[in-house]
Order: C-alpha cells, then structure tokens, then sequence
DNA sequence: AAGTGGATCTCGCTA
DNA sequence: TAGCGAGGTCCACTT
C-alpha cells in the first residue's frame, strides 16, 4: 500500500470520460496495483480509480511533468495522473486482510419473518423459505387461515422491482392446480408510494416491517452494543 | 485529511452489525469527520466506513486500549475502532476539490439517438425526447413513416428490467387515444438474451445500438485521446 | 463464466 | 426535500 499526497490532474477514458482539474488529493496505490484518488470530503467512493486487474507505469509527459498511466488488463479503460507536486509519499506492508464479517440484512428479515408469519397476517403460518419456482425461489410461501396459498416477497427497500418480481412469481404459480389461488403479500421495511400503488392495483397487500421490533421479539440480548 | 496506517480492529452498528479481525489498515479521517477502512486489495469500496456527516471521539477502552469511536449524527449508526498499535499516523490540508467532469453515459446516448433516430428504424422521427407520462418519462417518442407513436427505451444494459418499463409505459400510453396505437423499440448497447426475449413476446422490437458508431457520425474529433 | 439481486449502496436529477 | 433511476456501480451467490 503506498499513500500519496500530490497536486494533480488525472483524466479517465473508458466506459465514459472524465476530467478532475489539478488539486491536491490523496492517491492510494494498492499492492495490487488498483488506484484511488480521494478528496477530503465526500462518501467513500473516490473521485476517480481504477479497479483490478490493472498495471500501474510511472513516466514523464512531454512538458517534464511525472506522469502515471493506470491501465485495466482486460479493457481499454486508462487513468492518466499527471502529479505536478508531491507533498508525501510513503509505502507500507499491511498484509492480507481477514475480512469482514457481516449479519443482518434480507435474509435476516426473512429468517425472523418466517419465524413470525404472524405479524404479516392473522393466521398466517408457513409453508417453506426459499420455495422454488421455475423462475427463482418465492421468499416465504404460506397459507393463510382458510389454508388458502400466500406467496411473500421481502425487501428492506420495497420498490416497484420487488412487485414485478411478486407479479411474475404469482402469474407461474396460479398456473399451479395444487397452490392456485395464491395471494401476494409484499413485505418491506419501507416501501416507496409508486411500489404501493402498483401492488395495490395488482391486489398484491403491502405490510411494513419493523425490523427492530422483530428483532427484540427474537432475542432483545442481541445487540452489540 | 489525516491519514493513518494502524493494527486495528473495527465494530460497525446500524444497518447491520459488521467485524473486522485485527489487522493492518489504512484508516483515512476526511475533513468533515467521516472515516474510511481499507484494506490492501479489494476495489475502491472500503471495508468499512462512516459517512458524513459524523463525529470522531478518541478515547481508550476499558483495558487501555486506544479506540475511536464515530457516530452518524442522524441516525445511530456507530463505528468502533480498537487501535492496537499506530504504524503512521499524518496530517495534510487539501483544500476543497473542484470536483469531477463527467461525460458520455446513458443521457448522452438519449441525446445521439434523438438526433439520428433513423438508425433506430427507417422513416422514424422525434416528436419529443423525455415525453412524460403519469408513471415517468418515456426516454424518446417518436413517429414512423406511416405517423403511428413509437415508444422508445434506451439502456445502456438491455436487461429484463427495461423491458418491463416499456411494458408499462406502453401499457398506459395505449389507453390515449390520442397516440394509440403505440408500439416499443428497446434500444441497447448489449441485450441480455432473457430479455430480448420478453420483449419479442411482447411485440417489442429490439434494436442494439452501436455508440461508438453513433458519436462517430455525431462528431468524430471528440475522442480525448 | 455468466446471470441475478442486494447494497451501511452513492450520485444526480426533478417534481 | 423526497423520490426515482443510473452507476466506470461493487458484491456475493447461483446456474
């Protein structure tokens, strides 16, 4: 890993192109030889990069300035940074990285949901997670009271993706003589009004889920802090 | 923008709840308080971050042990860094960046097709690029030789997604008399096979879309290199 | 290897 | 300001 601080330009072609005018920014160099140039502000996407595989060749433009040229191995795709003043310069060994660990994002919900089918509906219980279809498996496939087929789908943001997704699981499964009729309950933490008004004009029901609630349901003891 | 290289360990809460084992890292403080974790490797997505705006706190944990702690000011989302030993550790003023230029994406597609919409069917013309409709805007709607409404889409990937938009566009602009009947190209640099599918059996025409070719005819001195 | 769907998405536009 | 779509998306997982 080698960190610089420089004045620089640096121009992007590739899939699109893109000019950053000459400042100072941070330049990180990884020892695989991917490249970042960060400002001191934004989120934590970098201004410009350029991803592995890729080579990094340290050279010197027409008019003397050092010039580096960062190419993609498989594409076309250049990062020219023409460096006019390096303010530090330092490389340093971290050694492989273990990893993140992550926990708890969809299919947490849709664990603690099945467990709960419940607060998706009166008399709702489950049939299976993950039940298969021709096209993809349906997230929680219940009956309700009646014992009549519900098909849920779950998203933590529930948008006009997750009913078309819903649509095309529900049209394959009324084709089935042994689920049909089956019902949709679109299930999310949020769900956005256009994602609502094409579930209700669908008769898809929308339930929103509060994920914490669900959680201290489960296991209050599992917060981290 | 302070800049250190430090044996840490790292606890995110909030959204999920993530870990990172003890090891080497860069951790980049940005001017606005937010913090980035990376590794040596991976792409330009830190291992784990907090976006602004947040609070840095520096402290030591019960057992002496140095630990960071950045909290998101509006929600509760918090980053716990353990720092077992600093192996760099500087300081650099940047000055506020002037930012990126972009150019070349899908709008500047949208803008080459409305200009040669010939190359997406002969005797096709533009009536309006953007033409809203109650559920967003068609990206071009044009009329053939014979004066009958095309709806056209343009991606830059053709997936099953797209389809589905024409599909309820066109679905909704078939119900004005004033346009219909309406028929859907669905213009692409690459069409997913799926997707070229749907949209055959849906009576939607598929065109791919060369842009290369396209800026070419529109202004061959353009290129950056 | 290619496709699919989620993301602590981020980013930019627009109503 | 909120919603919505695109992204040099990245990323993990499946087929």
């Amino acid at each position: 890993m080698r960190l610089v601080v420089a004045r620089c330009q640096v121009d992007y072609a590739g899939r699109l192109t893109a000019h950053l005018p000459l400042a100072t920014r941070v330049i990180m160099v990884k020892s695989d030889g991917s490249v970042l140039i960060h400002s001191d502000g934004g989120s934590y996407k970098p201004l410009n990069w350029m991803s592995p595989p890729c080579t990094l060749r340290e050279g010197v433009a027409d008019d003397g300035v050092t010039e580096w040229t960062v190419s993609a191995t498989k594409t076309d795709d250049t990062l020219r940074i023409r460096i006019e003043e390096v303010l530090h310069d330092s490389a340093h060994d971290l050694g492989v990285d273990p990893g993140l660990q992550k926990d708890g994002v969809e299919k947490h919900l849709q664990e603690l949901l099945a467990e709960h089918t419940t607060t998706l509906g009166d008399g709702l219980s489950l049939v299976r997670r993950e039940y298969m279809t021709a096209i993809g498996p349906v997230d929680l496939l219940c009956r309700d009271a009646a014992g009549a087929a519900v098909a849920v789908e779950i998203k933590r943001q529930g948008g006009i993706d997750g009913v078309e997704q819903l649509t095309r699981y529900l049209e394959l499964m009324n084709r089935d003589p042994k689920l049909r009729p089956v019902r949709g309950i679109f299930a999310a933490q949020d769900i956005k009004p256009q994602a609502r008004t094409l579930a209700t004009d669908r008769g898809i029901e929308c339930v929103l889920v509060d994920y914490d609630a669900l959680r201290g349901i489960d296991d209050p003891s599992l917060r981290l802090f």
